[in-house]
DNA sequence: ATCTGTGAACCGGTTCACAGCC
DNA sequence: GGCTGTGAACCGGTTCACAGAT
């Protein structure tokens, strides 16, 4: 029992519950600092949006955190999702752009108290390099390597660049061991294997939204 | 043949796939810039990470829009795509919030030339209320009502709030029509039947991607 | 010969339901 | 009695493979 590292090497874990698992994580440090000790599948599945059965499940795939009969205790759960989604230590993202979703994310402070620091960020127009941004000064696109390098594996890449110098720079932050990408830009990316990406795309999250009006 | 209302009322559509659709289409639209008259499933497919075989189911649920042994047109199917989508007309974009996520939606240009154009920011701060973001005058939180009503059912709100304002806001713009909100406060939000609700969380992202590193 | 359109098979995520512990 | 943990059933999205149109 609560055997971490066999169940996780022997099935792949479905991307779904890897988010909820970021759900729960988040809905739970709140209850936590409203003072709750316990708490249920049932109410833990509220904040998911999804059923308690669910929740169950999800946790299984990595473990039995609970006690039958009275539930799971917040504080443990919360430390076990952490240590499941390796978030125990500090992750440094690195934003290449300094446009306005750049910038903005840069500013934003909502994942910095999560264990994401903003440890850079970087441009290509000699304009922007040297600007400040809250804290931080805007780098020289053509510092990356060596910056990210220092970083080690715990780093993010934030792709903020146009559709047209994408796949450039993730080549490049690639090349000097990013794993796992962010890509704001709207350009389809090619990673080799053992790089994750992911997409955001406001387009699509608004036409998505059209297509749901107008679809009833 | 080509008949658009009974298939699209007959079943309803993955999210998946409408997702796909959107990816399908900025990639024709490109592609017909680039100068080309046709397409086949097989092309299309690299666009959207996704198989040949899944283009065409998807989109044989709206239609045929292809010649078989030659492919689709690429403008017919951008057509056809954006009526499925409903993107024939303009949508407008009503932001809430006018921090750094809502300043810099709104400041950036990607989605106004998608058909998507923001049509006002708000906030409850006086002190942000009448200030400039590009071309638009940030407008007081209490003029939201009035000014959604005027938009008619073409409306989507973007939450841009911090998470225990989300609900009230949300609240009160479904409540004069909205159907269609897309949240970025990390907030889980409620709404009634017919209205559909996207979730954009950067801290998600951040952790599903802190996930797939810590576990290969 | 080529490439679409689509029923059927497949696969995997979700839901069910109940056995197992508190 | 209450709530977790989990195999089994279910369901729906994806893939297969082939018939049909050009």
């Amino acid at each position: 029992m609560n055997d971490f590292t066999s169940p996780r090497t022997l099935k792949t874990i479905a991307e779904s519950t890897v988010r909820r698992l970021s759900l729960y994580l988040r809905f739970l440090e709140e209850y936590s600092s409203r003072g709750f000790t316990t708490i249920s599948s049932e109410v833990l599945a509220q904040s998911g949006e999804t059923t308690s059965a669910q929740v169950r499940k999800d946790l299984s795939f990595f473990g039995s955190f609970g006690k039958r009969g009275l539930g799971y205790r917040v504080d443990d759960l919360i430390s076990a999702i952490r240590g499941i989604m390796g978030l125990e230590e500090n992750w440094s993202v690195v934003i290449v752009g300094a446009g306005k979703i750049g910038a903005a994310l840069t500013r934003h402070q909502g994942f910095t108290t999560r264990g994401f620091t903003v440890a850079g960020i970087y441009d290509s127009d000699p304009a922007k390099v040297g600007t400040a941004i809250d804290t931080l000064t805007v780098r020289a696109d053509s510092d990356l390597e060596r910056d990210i390098s220092k970083h080690g594996q715990r780093v993010i890449a934030v792709i903020c660049v146009p559709a047209s110098a994408a796949q450039g720079i993730v080549n490049r932050v690639v090349g000097v061991g990013v794993r796992a990408v962010l890509n704001f830009a709207t350009a389809p990316i090619s990673v080799p294997d053992g790089v994750t990406v992911r997409h955001v795309n406001m387009a699509t999250e608004l036409e998505i939204l059209a297509y749901a009006v107008t679809n009833r």
